[in-house]
DNA sequence: CGGGTTTGACCTGCGC
DNA sequence: GCGCAGGTCAAACCCG
């Protein structure tokens, strides 16, 4: 691809977006991850991710995504699985990152009247996937969701 | 013609 | 047990 800010992985989107003129805003927002919108189940809507932005969000970086639950102890579930989202502000919700993805579905979610899509990573044996969403309180917003790590380089 | 997108149906987990 | 919501599948369709 031409655009050589996006040549490496995903994981580290500080370093990639940060000096990227088309995000102007970024994180990586584990709580949100954790919680799994929160704000659908609770009705109060008005602090949802931004809130999260306020929040130094590189506080979080130790844990890997914050999986642990009341007790302490990671859910089995989510200890192979390594998923970083992340929220940006762009017309446009498929963005060049350096990896192919293949659209496999797409579905209206409640309290969010915009759709959510399901990419794949196209590249074979690859188990990558994502979700793009907009935000439901900004719609100028992106919320992107990786999940799994590339096991090749991108394309 | 091949690969990606669309879209409705189906499956599964979870809360009530 | 039932219904709802989220996630995935797959056939049809579209486009280069």
């Amino acid at each position: 691809m031409s655009n050589n800010n996006f040549n490496r992985s995903v994981q580290t989107p500080e370093d990639e977006f940060s000096s990227h003129p088309d995000f102007e805003e970024y994180l990586m927002f584990d709580d949100w991850l954790n919680e799994d919108h929160d704000y659908v189940a609770s009705g109060s809507t008005q602090n949802s991710v931004n809130q999260v932005n306020d929040d130094d969000s590189g506080g979080s970086s130790s844990q890997l995504g914050g999986y642990t639950n009341e007790n302490g102890s990671v859910p089995e579930r989510l200890e192979v699985k390594e998923r970083v989202a992340f929220k940006m502000k762009s017309e446009i919700e498929i963005l060049d990152d350096g990896f192919k993805w293949r659209k496999y579905g797409k579905k209206m979610v409640k309290n969010n009247p915009n759709p959510r899509n399901y990419y794949k990573c196209s590249c074979e044996g690859c188990p990558v996937k994502k979700r793009v969403e907009r935000d439901r309180e900004d719609p100028a917003f992106v919320i992107t969701t990786y999940e799994g790590t590339h096991n090749h380089r991108s394309v």
